[in-house]
DNA sequence: GTTAAATTTGGCTAAATTGCCAAATAGCAA
DNA sequence: TTGCTATTTGGCAATTTAGCCAAATTTAAC
């Protein structure tokens, strides 16, 4: 692989991999409705705070979440609107995983069945 | 976080998963013009043949990319046209990335000028 | 200043991922 | 069968990631 290519597909990477976890998946649908705070996200995920606060330093870090403090608390939103067409295609695929599967299946009642 | 939730953000991250590694995004890449040997994608990443083949089972693992075997050679395809989309998303946030990071840098230009 | 609440950071262990080598497998041809 | 090529699999060490606890930090209120 070439050096800018490396380079490319690196900074890609790195985006795409601060998405790769559920619970951050979950904080990206939930800053779609509105900002929200690491005390409200904690709770929905239920897990430890300081896990959730890492996980929105990591969208953070990714350039995919912007924060902004007020008071003691510290509200995060969600930076680039194309994060849900970017789910959006996810869903495709596992809809389509799930059209296979089912392709299977009929395929082998079928045979047993005949 | 409710089970049912769980679940679904877990289908999500998996294929995500999948996409997160410079590697994986350049055969992606790669199978967008054309399907692609395991050969011809080891030449382009220059990697050990065992490692693409890794990559790609990770890929087929995830739902998004098809094989066929012609002879001993086995050609995999890209499977949904989407996830040319989602690496669009992918661009934008990396362009909006370097837009913040050169107003700062233009901040602190005039701050050092004045 | 003290106290309290919200968040972040450091440190640790457990688990997952990566990439190489060597060995196994699959298909084709002699 | 044997040999050759393409690909996959197993195994291993090194790196990265996840999540908890405890401690530090930040800000507001008293």
């Amino acid at each position: 692989m070439k050096q800018i290519d490396t380079t490319l597909y690196e900074a890609r990477a790195k985006i795409i991999k601060a998405l790769a976890h559920p619970s951050r998946l979950l904080i990206v649908d939930e800053l779609n409705s509105r900002p929200r705070s690491v005390g409200e996200l904690t709770g929905m995920i239920g897990s430890d705070t300081s896990t959730v606060s890492k996980h929105l330093s990591v969208l953070k870090n990714a350039g995919l979440v912007d924060d902004e403090k007020q008071g003691t608390t510290v509200y995060y939103s969600l930076r680039c609107p194309c994060i849900l067409d970017f789910i959006g295609c996810v869903e495709e695929v596992i809809e389509s995983n799930t059209k296979k599967q089912v392709e299977i299946l009929n395929c082998c009642r079928k045979r047993t069945a005949g």
